[in-house]
DNA sequence: ATTAAAACGAACAATATTAAACATTTTAAA
DNA sequence: TTTAAAATGTTTAATATTGTTCGTTTTAAT
């Protein structure tokens, strides 16, 4: 916060350097990620415009998902959404309860381990949390989750090869399909948008559901981490029975009744 | 900020150069590189030419994504790029020439081609020219490429799978050059660290030639994109003669002893 | 729920910057 | 030297940025 503030402050003194709206709009962002909450008022005397600039900056620099707009301010996301901002502001929906989800399942990783990670808002969270492990080898068709992972020296990163698409950000295809049946993994944590004891687990997109299902085929274990509102839910694509899961990791809000029948099919349930 | 600036300073007052385009784009450049900030008006009497010269000049590099133009100047271009962060430092290496390589490369381009971009430095900067084309295949291993590719939608993206090298940000292995002989290509554009007619062409990192050698082999027409100073020098690794070139795509400072000899090959060199 | 203070955005005006068109100069080629 | 092409400068209308005012909305404290 020093640096570049205290520069542009003596800029601004000695030299009369007028601070130009990109610039300005840099600055902001960088305070707010040191500073994680800022008011308008502040920024206005700090940066020496009005306040209706300041409002306009922090609404532009909200519209391209690089910050969080408040009332009186603005809030900063963290690095992952700054990576993920050109990407999918999908993201953000219900954010916390995606990583909560996620926090549940790292539980079940070990060093050593060997797994897939699908593509899909829920899941991508998981990428954030590998830090911590010494030794992992991930198997992924997300783009996003291999940038993340890229974080991460001691965890080594196979993509699944393919044609990409754009709107996820994950390949997929023929050849994607013919990739993964080249691994093995010992965990697979895929995603889907809608499971049932009877329906099986089910998505809206055929093409990456073929995807999801060549990593739970190929995998020790089956984890599905999905929130609470799919759970007995059917989408429009079945692509694999409930059977195949090991586990099925969710949030708090799960119908308990849920889980006897789930763990009747020897499924359990993480919440 | 000292040395180049003030040296232009002196040749101005003593001898009274003037400073032609592109050694003032350069200077612009190294300026911005070294303030952060400029304005327009302050470049036009530092560069003693017209403010319209200067808009001119700070257009043209934004356009090649060189610097960020600003209402009254410029700033440099964003490193929040935490993504490819020392991937990008090695790009400023020189950038102007690299891309000045790719923009001749681009002409050999047409709708409709397939083509393999290998990882690299140079070629890179290839990907960001891709947007003018209506239906284009590409099959790369570069994970940068990728990113500037799904800015445009009217481009196909393919990514080799296999291990990912965290350096280079690019897959390689076994598995990755079994997935390139998957494929065929109309074009292929290669790097490389060194190439001679004696001694073919070569490469510091054995693995990640091994990529290069079959984007080569699996492609109708191939282009060696490399500055100048690699040509008739040999790097430690030799992986294909030169004679599957078709074109050799380089850089004006080129020694034209070498035109000859390399089209009694049949490669055109492009300079 | 009511109310006062704060924050907000729309509209306008003042100023600075820009790009387009055209004129001029410079450069390179014939 | 002549000529065409490229680069540069000048003028001017259009555009972008910013600050101010003012009625509206949001917040938070009663």
């Amino acid at each position: 916060m020093f640096d570049l503030l205290f520069l542009i402050q003596i800029n601004k003194l000695l030299i009369n350097i007028v601070v130009p709206k990109e610039q300005r709009k840099r600055l902001i962002l960088e305070i707010v990620q040191k500073t994680s909450i800022v008011d308008v008022d502040a920024l206005s005397k700090e940066l020496d415009v009005s306040t209706m600039t300041i409002r306009r900056d922090l609404n532009e620099l909200n519209q391209k998902g690089l910050l969080q707009r408040t009332h009186g301010g603005a809030i900063k996301l963290d690095n992952l959404d700054l990576i993920l901002s050109n990407f999918d502001l999908k993201l953000n929906d219900d954010k916390l309860n995606k990583i909560e989800i996620c926090e549940k399942a790292v539980n079940f990783i070990q060093d050593g381990d060997i797994i897939y990670i699908d593509c899909g808002t829920t899941i991508f969270h998981l990428s954030k949390l590998l830090g911590r492990f010494k030794d992992l080898r991930v198997i992924t068709n997300s783009l996003p989750v291999v940038l993340e992972l890229l974080n991460f020296p001691n965890i080594k990163i196979s993509i699944i090869g393919g044609e990409v698409d754009s709107n996820r950000k994950a390949t997929y295809g023929k050849k994607s399909v013919e990739n993964i049946n080249e691994y093995h993994a010992t965990k697979a944590f895929i995603g889907a948008d809608g499971v049932s004891i009877a329906g099986g687990i089910s998505s809206y997109d055929e093409r990456e559901s073929a995807i999801t299902k060549n990593m739970a085929l190929n995998a020790d274990k089956v984890f599905l981490l999905c929130d609470s509102s799919k759970i007995e839910k059917n989408s429009f694509f079945k692509f694999l029975p409930a059977s195949i899961l090991n586990y099925l990791i969710t949030d708090t809000k799960i119908n308990k009744d849920f889980i006897k029948p789930y763990h009747d099919q020897n499924i359990e349930i993480i919440f």
